[in-house]
DNA sequence: GATGAATGAGAGTTCATTCAT
DNA sequence: TATGAATGAACTCTCATTCAT
């Protein structure tokens, strides 16, 4: 009569393991890999101590679960991106700028997991590197099959390393996530969308002759 | 076996607290700060556990003297690089890649401690987050002024925003440091280089008419 | 031998506690605060360091719980002597005896913190000294109290100062339990609170004739 | 002609050792024989740290010696009391207060070295207790001599134990030097003492009209 | 399934003591 | 005789993990 409960409402499996996963992630965003406590995590949670390792076999396979979960989701947007078609020189670099605007919206939606992959695998604990460098990898290689293709299309110039170029907007795009995007909530990703991607095209934009008619306007 | 160790080797003050330092810089670029203990840095370094806190009082203080200590060698690095003359369009991006690639030669010639500030400054302990955001603003702030003094003199486009341009330097810095430069030793630093700066180049070219006239200029 | 211990007995949390505290009064008890060392407490408590930290968040915080625990106990000791009626002089310095007596067997039975009490809180860590002095001023208070109520009633000389006479008393009572009570389980009690009654009572000048009538006897 | 100097004056070994044992002194009554700690000692002493070890084999060591010199002083004065001549009844009482008045100067003219035997000796460590338990010894027979002496002469109850009598004593003597002198260099010790020495010789029990031809006077 | 009391290796830190100079 | 850099055992506290219920 005292005992009757204590035991909690059994949930259906995969729902206990997406609400720890939730609370993990939550905890792990704030607090990074070493600092997070599994207190921290079944706490948010609200299970017993026990009942996490019914679901995880250590603190470190929730990290990777929750890593995993968040490169599934990024290769996915990966993907999804191939659809947009070429086109032409004219819309370029307006499209450009939405592609960039709209990885700075997709990691500004998911700002936890976002500080999570980009603090923590990027190190720290070397057993986690593997994952991210594979991730970053991929990106690159989409990255820069985009930026071949453009190049066969004589929409970038040719002398240019497209594996290069796909590094160094990888770089420009961490770093506008860092300093504004993931710090500020307010900031005006397309503003810094349209600015990133003026300074691509005048990069990369073929050469000058061409150049004389602009970008921006159609050949005629 | 057993009497065989137990050194007892006085050193000066000063030589040992640097060989302290540098035990610590290198546990710390391997593992960061959390996972850095104590006991790697005196095992490294071949002192006794009191030896450290003879030197240092506490594991946080070792990692502010190797943020600190490079943190000045930055700044001062920083300050030398305002010697160069600004020079005319002519030799501007032989310029642009000789900065780049004395940067990342800087940093290659320092990786553990660059690995130090690249991981853990970017964060997890907000103890440390602040020494870091003021060195970056401090290098964003420079190079937004070089930016600046090029728009003056009309050698770099008047429509870009300088703060902005010195962010997506610092970017595509920080991913050449990361993907090239510190995990490899044998990098090509100058074809790196030569590579940023031909994007930024092109990038932040004045407009067009004069470019005909450009640096590269093609032979007539 | 190595698996013979690793117990693992599950305690109602309010028993392990009880339990902790007893094995810490016992062991600052015996080698007050500073010597004693968390690893004699689990020791003796038969429990992992953990398991320590699980009911109490500090050594400080232990040593405060025992010290009050015993704190309360002995104002609740206090006020119960006040139910007792004052009575007239012919029985005074009989229920002065009594409550000397009652007070060293209320101390006889809890050696370990009397232990505690007199040693740590007079002192060492300024942390500790409040409490003490707290309790001690209640006590003083207390008796002063009383001895001015018998001042009024006429069963105490007027001339003496209460309060001295509070501290006198005290004093008295302390060096009876340092001296006898604590060291020895098998003191007299009954005797050393006659004794100290006695002195109370009529202090060490000489009987003279008039005194022959005593002072249990009021003057006719 | 740069390490030319940094080794001190050589001192008479003497000397050294008694500005270490002041030092010492100084550090243990102001910390307790635990948290003192030898750097405490060597800094205040202005010597080097194995400076300290040539002149004492242990930290313990030199307690012990601080703890030693102090019972010497007190059993030379305790020797030296024993010069004042018995007197009759008519000073008697005039006589306790000055004793009482004379030990409570004593101590408060040794601060330092009281706290230490008062507060450590008393315990902590079972080491130190035997030097301290014979002291006390050594107090309360001399005071039960006086006190049987007394009684001889009839100029004090025989029915009184002396050595109950020297512990009572003592207990108040202790109390009146915490809870009065040593805390407050200002108090008043002569009205103090008086307290004390009119309570040990009349008690508490109310002035009788028979009484007021009381001790003070000869008796006709 | 679920619980949470219990565990213990290992972290950072202190300090009495030693000994090459 | 005097120095002070070096030592390492011992301390308090943390936290991922286990398992009886």
């Amino acid at each position: 009569m005292l005992a009757m409960s204590r035991r909690r409402t059994p949930l259906p499996p995969d729902r206990r393991r997406q609400l720890l996963l939730e609370a993990a992630t939550w905890v792990f965003a704030r607090k990074g890999y070493r600092a997070a406590a599994v207190s921290d995590i079944i706490l948010r949670a609200e299970v017993a101590r026990g009942t996490f390792y019914l679901y995880f076999a250590s603190k470190q396979a929730v990290f990777l679960a929750v890593v995993q979960a968040f490169h599934d989701r990024i290769r996915q947007e990966l993907q999804a991106m191939d659809a947009a078609p070429p086109g032409d020189a004219a819309g370029l670099k307006a499209r450009l700028r939405d592609g960039v605007a709209r990885w700075l919206r997709f990691f500004a939606e998911h700002r936890d997991e976002t500080r999570v992959i980009l603090r923590e695998a990027s190190s720290i604990d070397p057993r986690f590197e593997k994952g991210y460098a594979e991730l970053r990898q991929t990106a690159v290689s989409h990255f820069a099959a985009r930026y071949r293709r453009l190049q066969a299309a004589r929409l970038v110039r040719g002398t240019l390393s497209p594996d290069l170029l796909a590094h160094l907007l990888l770089g420009m795009f961490d770093e506008l996530l860092n300093a504004f995007v993931l710090s500020d909530p307010a900031a005006d990703i397309e503003a810094l969308a349209a600015e990133l991607a003026d300074f691509e095209w005048n990069g990369i934009a073929p050469d000058v002759e061409d150049r004389t008619r602009g970008p921006e306007r159609t050949a005629p």
